[in-house]
RNA sequence: GGGAGCUUAGCUCAGUUGGUUCAGAGCACCUGCCUUACAAGCAGGGGGUCACUGGUUCGAGUCCAGUAGUUCCCACCA
C-alpha cells in the first residue's frame, strides 16, 4: 500500500483542496448560539495591501488561536475585513492616475473618487483571497470594509454625536504637515530621526545701527524669510543694550522686533533665537504670547510662499542650500558647523515634515481615554506581553488632542456644512440635517443644501478603524443587536506594537464610550519580522521574501510553523528561509510516519506485552504534553505551545512510540495494537491542526474513513484521563538506558544485527523485568540476567544507580586498541599543533 | 533630555513565588550510519563563571545597588 505514496508530502494540491472543502461547507461560519462566542477580529489590512511578512505572521498567530478554540468546543469566530487606509490608499491612486498623466486636482473630488473606488474594486480584496492560502480560517461571510455603507454612517455618526458631546472642536493649530502627500497628520504618524544638517549663525543688523548685529543659529535658514522676531532671554545680560530695538530680516531688510522671552536658552547657540510663529511650535507660542504677526513662508507642497517675496516657488531644500550662499556673500553667514538634529518623517511617505499652521479638527482626548487607561491599568483588558503596559500608562497620562482632518478625498468626508455667504457651520450627520439645523441654527427658515458647502477634508483613518470591534456587527447603527450582544466584547486581539496607540488604545476609547465595555480581553501583540541581520522587512530594502512564493515552496503549514517556530510574543522574529525549511521537514516527517502505519500488515490477534507497554505509556504522554500544551495557550506562548507538540509527535511519537510498535520484519501488527496506533495518531493530528491544518486534515481522513461533511477541522479535541505518571517515569529510565547502551554500541562498533547478552545489576530487578520486551526491542538482546555481583570480564555502563554489563566477548579487542591508538596520535597531534601556535610570537 | 525593557550554549530564546524537573529547548556544529517510513532522515556527542562588580541570604540566572553594552517608547533646544 505504502508504495503509492510518495517518499516526500507534497502540500499544493492538497491545501487547495482542503481550503476549497472548508469554504463550500461553511466550516468557519459562525451564527450566535448557545455555545460560549469565542471571537477575534481581523486587524484589516488595508484595502489595496498585498501579503507581507508581518501579515503572515499576525494572521498565522490569529488562525492558530480561533483554531484550537474551535475544537475547544467554542463557538469560534474571526472576522475579516479590510481597512480604507486614508493615506496609503490615496498615494497609490494618486501614483496611478499620475502614470497616465493625470493629475487629482485637475479631475476634481468626484472623478478622483470614481477612479479611487475602481481601483479599489480591481485590486481591493486581493489581500483577502491570499490569507485563504495561509489557512485563515475566517467566517467570510462577515467581510467588511471601513468604508461600506453601514460602516460609514456609524463613523459620521460617532464624530456628530462627539461634537454634540463639546468633545470635537475646530481650531488653528500647528500640525505636522506632509508636503508630499499635502495632509496634515497626527503626532503618532511623526517618526523622529536624527538626521546630519548644518547649524547656521546667521548675524541680523539691528536697525538704525551701522555696525551693530545680533547673531542666531538655525538650522532651517530658509526659514529666516518669515521670521517676525528675534527673542532673547529677559535677565541676559549681554544682549541688554538691544531691548527695544528692532532688527533686520537679512536679504529682505524687513525690520522685526527684539523681545524677551524667558523660553530661550542662553547656553544654546549665541543666546538668541529667530521666531517663525508659522513654522515652529515653539516659536508659535511665543507669537501668541507676544502677539507677533505670522508669515506663512511654505506651500503646501513644501515650497517658498509669495508671502516672503523672495525664491518663490522654489522647493524648501534647494532653497536651504541656496540662502546659505546667498547670505554669505551679503555678509550675513557668521559660520556653518555640521550638526546632528532630530528631524520628524512622515511615517507614510517619509518626506520631512513641516511644522504648519491650519485649521483643523480636534478631538479631546483627556476625558475620553481616562475609562481606557484604567481598563489597561486595572487588567480589564490583558496586554500580552505585560511589558506594554508602562509605554500604554505613560502615552495615555500624557495624551494630547487628536487631529481628526485629513485633507485628502478617499475616506469619509467629514460632516460640516458651512454657509457660503457667511461664517458659521452646523455639524450634522446627513445633507438634509444640516440644512434643517443650519435654518434654526442661523434662523435662517429659508436656507436650502445650495447655500451650504461640505467641509472638503475626511476624517483620519483611526477615527474609522476604532470603531472595527463594534461595527462589524453593527452595533453603533443597529444598537442591541442580538449579534453585537452576542460577540462583544470580543476575547483576542492579535497586532503589531506600533499601533498600540493608533489602533489599540483607540479601540478601548470607543468601546468604553460607545458599549459602555472593553472591546477584547487580550491584546497579544507580537514582534517586527526582520531579517537575519535584525534589519526591519521592507519592500526598498528587498530583503523580505514573497509569503505567496514561501507557501508554493514549503507549503502552508511548513511557512506557519517556521514563522511561529522564533515568534515570542513583543519579540522580534528574526526570519530566516531555513526557519520554514524546518516547518516543511516536519510536515514530511508527519508524513513519512503516515506512510510506515499505512504500510503495516494487520494480523487479527491480540496485542502482546509489548504493544500494550506502548499504547499505554504513549497515552500518558499525549496527556501530559497536552496539560503542557494548554498551559502555554492559556499564557499566550504560541511558540511554546507549538514546541511541545513539535516534540511529543517527532521525538515520542515517531522516534520511540513507532519503534516500539514496529512488527518485527515480515510479521503483522495486531489488530488491537494497530487500532491503537491510529487513535493516537489521530490525537497528535488534533493537537497540530491549529498550527498545520492542511496536512492534519488531510491525514485525518486518510487514517480512517470519515462521513462527508467531517472535518478534523470543526472536531473536538478529547479529553484525557490524567498521565500515568509511574509509566512516564519508569520508561524514562527505560529509554536513559537504551540510550546509554546504544551509544555503547556504536562507540564499541558492535552492529545492531548482532544480539547481546545483558546483565542488569539492580536493587530493583523486577522494575526491568517488567519492560524487557521493550529492552530487547531496541537492543537486540539474546537473553537479559539479573547478577547480583559485578560481572567480571564485561563491560559496565552505569545509568542512574543501576549498572548494566556487556560480556567482552562481544568486543573486538584488537579493533578497540587500534582506535584508541588512532584517537592518542590525534590529540598528540593537534597538542604540537597547538604549542608551536603558543609558542609563535 | 525623560522613561521602560533586555544582556543565559555559535544563533534565536525558555527559565513562574531564590533551594535535585536549574543550568534547558530548537536550530547550527561534531562523529558514525543511504538500517525496506522518512538523508527534508537515523543513532550518538561536544558546548554556557547565566554581561560585569559589589551586596542581601545558610543558599542567587532568580532579590537589591552600581557599571558597561543594547533595544524600544516619549519629548525635542533653535
Amino acid at each position: 500500500m505504502s508504495s503509492e505514496l510518495s517518499k516526500k508530502y507534497s502540500p499544493g494540491e492538497i491545501e487547495d483542496k482542503w481550503y476549497q472543502a472548508w469554504e463550500a461547507a461553511k466550516v468557519f461560519k459562525s451564527v450566535p448560539d448557545e455555545r460560549e462566542p469565542y471571537t477575534i477580529v481581523i486587524p484589516p489590512p488595508n484595502v489595496t495591501g498585498i501579503l507581507h511578512m508581518g501579515h503572515m505572521l499576525n494572521n498565522t498567530l490569529q488562525d492558530v488561536i480561533i483554531r484550537r478554540k474551535r475544537m475547544q468546543g467554542y463557538n469560534a469566530c474571526w472576522v475579516p475585513g479590510t481597512d480604507h487606509a486614508a493615506i496609503a490608499t490615496e498615494a497609490k491612486v494618486v501614483r496611478l492616475l499620475a502614470e497616465q498623466g493625470i493629475k487629482k486636482s485637475d479631475i476634481g473630488r468626484e472623478k478622483f473618487l470614481e477612479h479611487a473606488y475602481a481601483w479599489k474594486e480591481k485590486y481591493g480584496g486581493i489581500i483577502l483571497q491570499q490569507l485563504r492560502k495561509l489557512g485563515a480560517s475566517c467566517d467570510w461571510d462577515r467581510t467588511a470594509f471601513t468604508m461600506d455603507p453601514e460602516y460609514s454612517e456609524a463613523v459620521i455618526g460617532v464624530f456628530c454625536d462627539l461634537y454634540e458631546k463639546g468633545h470635537i472642536y475646530r481650531g488653528l493649530r500647528m500640525v505636522n504637515w506632509d508636503p508630499q502627500a499635502q495632509t496634515a497628520v497626527s503626532d503618532e504618524e511623526v517618526i523622529h530621526r536624527d538626521t546630519p544638517g548644518h547649524l547656521y549663525h546667521v548675524r541680523y543688523q539691528i536697525e538704525g545701527l551701522e555696525n551693530e548685529y545680533v547673531t542666531i543659529a538655525t538650522t532651517r535658514p530658509e526659514t529666516i524669510l518669515a521670521d517676525t522676531a528675534i527673542a532673547i532671554h529677559p535677565e541676559d545680560e549681554r544682549y541688554t543694550h538691544l531691548h527695544g530695538k528692532k532688527a533686520l530680516v537679512p536679504l529682505l531688510n524687513r525690520p522685526i522686533p527684539i523681545i524677551l522671552d524667558d523660553y530661550v536658552d542662553r547656553e544654546f547657540g549665541t543666546g538668541c533665537l529667530k521666531v517663525t510663529p508659522a513654522h515652529d511650535t515653539n516659536d508659535y507660542e511665543i507669537g501668541q504670547r507676544h502677539d507677533l504677526p505670522t508669515i506663512n513662508g511654505l506651500n503646501a507642497d513644501g515650497t517658498i510662499s509669495e508671502e516672503v517675496g523672495l525664491y518663490v516657488g522654489q522647493d524648501r531644500f534647494v532653497v536651504r542650500k541656496q540662502i546659505a550662499k546667498d547670505l554669505n556673500a551679503a555678509g550675513h553667514l557668521v559660520k556653518q558647523e555640521d550638526y546632528m538634529h532630530s528631524v520628524g518623517y512622515s511615517e507614510r511617505t517619509d518626506a520631512a515634515i513641516e511644522p504648519r499652521l491650519s485649521l483643523q479638527w480636534f478631538l479631546k482626548m483627556k476625558e475620553l481615554s481616562a475609562p481606557a487607561l484604567e481598563a489597561v491599568v486595572d487588567g480589564d483588558v490583558q496586554l500580552i506581553p505585560g511589558k506594554f503596559i508602562n509605554t500604554y500608562k505613560h502615552w495615555m497620562e500624557n495624551v494630547r488632542d487628536w487631529c481628526l482632518s485629513r485633507q485628502l478625498w478617499w475616506g469619509h468626508q467629514i460632516p460640516a456644512y458651512y454657509l457660503k455667504d457667511a461664517d458659521g457651520y452646523v455639524v450634522a450627520p446627513t445633507p438634509e440635517a444640516a440644512v434643517e439645523k443650519a435654518r434654526e441654527k442661523f434662523k435662517r427658515p429659508d436656507l436650502t443644501l445650495a447655500d451650504l458647502h461640505q467641509d472638503e477634508d475626511v476624517l483620519d483613518t483611526w477615527a474609522s478603524s476604532w470603531l472595527w470591534p463594534i461595527n462589524v456587527f453593527h452595533g453603533l447603527t443597529q444598537p442591541d443587536n442580538p449579534e453585537i450582544s452576542y460577540y462583544y466584547p470580543t476575547q483576542d486581539l492579535v497586532t503589531a506594537p506600533e499601533i498600540l496607540f493608533f489602533w489599540v488604545a483607540r479601540m478601548i476609547i470607543a468601546g468604553k464610550e460607545y458599549m459602555g465595555e472593553k472591546p477584547f480581553s487580550n491584546v497579544y501583540l507580537t514582534g517586527i519580522v526582520r531579517d537575519d541581520q535584525r534589519r526591519k522587512m521592507s519592500k526598498s530594502l528587498g530583503n523580505s521574501p514573497d509569503p505567496l512564493d514561501l507557501i508554493a515552496q514549503y507549503g502552508a503549514d511548513g511557512v506557519r510553523v517556521g514563522m511561529l517556530l522564533a515568534s515570542p510574543a513583543g519579540n522580534d522574529l528574526l526570519f530566516k528561509e531555513s526557519l520554514v525549511e524546518q516547518g516543511r521537514n516536519f510536515a514530511n516527517k508527519i508524513w513519512n510516519a503516515y506512510r510506515l502505519v499505512k504500510g503495516w500488515s494487520v494480523a487479527d490477534h491480540p496485542a502482546n506485552e509489548r504493544e500494550k507497554l506502548a499504547i499505554a505509556w504513549m497515552e500518558a504522554r499525549l496527556a501530559e504534553a497536552s496539560i503542557e500544551i494548554e498551559d502555554h495557550f492559556s499564557k499566550f506562548r504560541i511558540s511554546d505551545a507549538l514546541m511541545s507538540v513539535y516534540r511529543l509527535k517527532w521525538d515520542d511519537f515517531c522516534s520511540w512510540f513507532l519503534e516500539m510498535m514496529k512488527p518485527p520484519y515480515g510479521e503483522a501488527i495486531s489488530q488491537e495494537a494497530y487500532d491503537g496506533v491510529i487513535r493516537l495518531f489521530e490525537e497528535t493530528m488534533k493537537l497540530l491542526h491549529a498550527f498545520m491544518p492542511f496536512i492534519t486534515e488531510e491525514l485525518w481522513h486518510g487514517l480512517k474513513e470519515r462521513s462527508a461533511g467531517e472535518f478534523l477541522a470543526v472536531a473536538q479535541l478529547s479529553d484525557l484521563d490524567k498521565p500515568n505518571e509511574t509509566l512516564l517515569e519508569d520508561i524514562a529510565l527505560i529509554k536513559e538506558a537504551i540510550t546509554a547502551l546504544r551509544a555503547f554500541r556504536t562507540d564499541k562498533q558492535i552492529p545492531f544485527k548482532e544480539a547481546i547478552t545483558l546483565h542488569i545489576k539492580s536493587d530493583n530487578p523486577g522494575l526491568f523485568q517488567q519492560y524487557e520486551t521493550l529492552l530487547a526491542k531496541f537492543l537486540n538482546t539474546e537473553a537479559i540476567h539479573y547478577p547480583a555481583e559485578k560481572v567480571e570480564g564485561a563491560s559496565s555502563i552505569r545509568v542512574q544507580a543501576h549498572e548494566f554489563f556487556i560480556p567482552l566477548g562481544a568486543i573486538d579487542v584488537e579493533a578497540e586498541r587500534e582506535k584508541l591508538q588512532k584517537e592518542i596520535a590525534y590529540q598528540e597531534g593537534f597538542l604540537i599543533k597547538v604549542n608551536k601556535k603558543l609558542e609563535n610570537e
